[in-house]
DNA sequence: AGCAAACTTGACATATATGTCAATATAATA
DNA sequence: TATTATATTGACATATATGTCAAGTTTGCT
């Protein structure tokens, strides 16, 4: 792990990045055991050592991509949970924007650094805590409005189990059938169906 | 994919079965990528090749893997969404029987062959419809109580995703915080916290 | 003991993958 | 145009993996 030679101020001609979205959409299209060097190049149609060039081996190419996961997919999510709503509906809908907007929440790159980190020790620590903050976010929120601690800490989980079992189903659904389920989820989370101007106010944001 | 040269009648000495269960090990350890004639003969001790006595190749391996998994974990789960109950929670209690016995469900292997499913497209088309009866079942579960179409379809999806979502998350957690946060979970998914008896039936079967 | 079925092994052929290196090509700019 | 930093390449060395085969060993049974 560690360290490629070039990455500094100059952006002019940068191949290194091609490397890296082709490995990211490799990740993510089958996992880290199909990031090879070998693969990539010949979907590039480059030759295989010019690859080295630019990461000093295929560890510091899988460095960099969990990199770029950090990057991306902290805070987000977080500053969700944090957003202004008057009630626990409200809050919970300003969440569900993280499952509709992949610029707000990476859920492919999410599942293949979960499965991925299955077998990277140092990997899965940063996803624990990463799992544990995200998590105590949702507790807070759900503490903000009338949940004891024991409701907040458990109805915290279901939504992130939730949320993360579908991502890790791989769910295809249109998304007209996800949005009108979407009151109903709020229901089971909270314990009581949104309001017409709540469920209004999500739907005007996604049209 | 495909066929084993023996597998008849004559349980004599049969070493078919040693290679299947080194090979289940490495599939929930490492996933399927990891399930290698080289590794798994190295961790019995004996020659590679002697491997191709009892399987005509790496495919017939896999092949038997996912014939073992389809042996087990088909039917406990259903059977259990349709024990006898008096109300939504006991029914729900009967369920998480499946989360704590590893008899009734393998987790573990669930997750593994999720994750390979990823990219064996075939082995995809029979986890969606594993799942899918899955999901029936607990929709019927919660149609025998008091619950709309709609809330039956999100609840049993809540609760199923739910489950997934811990498992691909690999929580470890003590058993008592488990068992603590149990009556919670039935109120989630249930809109009403289980009464004495029903925590207290559930509660004796696990001691 | 003798025989056949059940099993194991090492030598071989081949495919895929990583990484090093010296030689070369290309682009920016002096 | 000449120089230099930036890139690319093919040849080579090595590691890991699959699968075939002929020759051997072990085990169960008569």
């Amino acid at each position: 792990m560690q360290g490629n030679k070039s990455s500094q101020k100059n952006g002019r001609r940068g191949s290194e990045e091609v490397w890296l979205d082709a490995a990211y959409a490799m990740l993510i299209e089958s996992g880290v055991e199909a990031v090879k060097v070998m693969s990539l190049a010949s979907e590039l149609n480059m030759s295989r050592t010019s690859f080295y060039w630019h990461f000093s081996n295929r560890d510091a190419l899988l460095e960099a991509l969990i990199q770029r996961w950090r990057a991306r997919n902290t805070g987000n999510l977080i500053a969700r949970t944090e957003l202004y709503a008057e009630t626990i509906s409200e809050a919970l809908f300003n969440l569900f924007d993280c499952w509709i907007d992949e610029g707000l929440f990476d859920a492919r790159m999410d599942l293949a650094i979960r499965n991925w980190a299955h077998n990277a020790p140092e990997l899965k620590a940063i996803l624990d805590e990463t799992d544990q903050e995200r998590i105590n976010a949702l507790r807070s929120m759900f503490r903000r409005f009338d949940f004891t601690h024991e409701q907040s800490e458990v109805r915290a989980r279901t939504v992130y189990y939730t949320q993360i079992g579908y991502i890790s189903m791989m769910v295809e659904e249109p998304m007209q059938e996800r949005f009108n389920h979407m009151p109903a989820y709020v229901e089971t989370f909270t314990g009581q169906y949104p309001t017409e101007s709540e469920i209004a106010r999500f739907m005007s944001r996604h049209s």
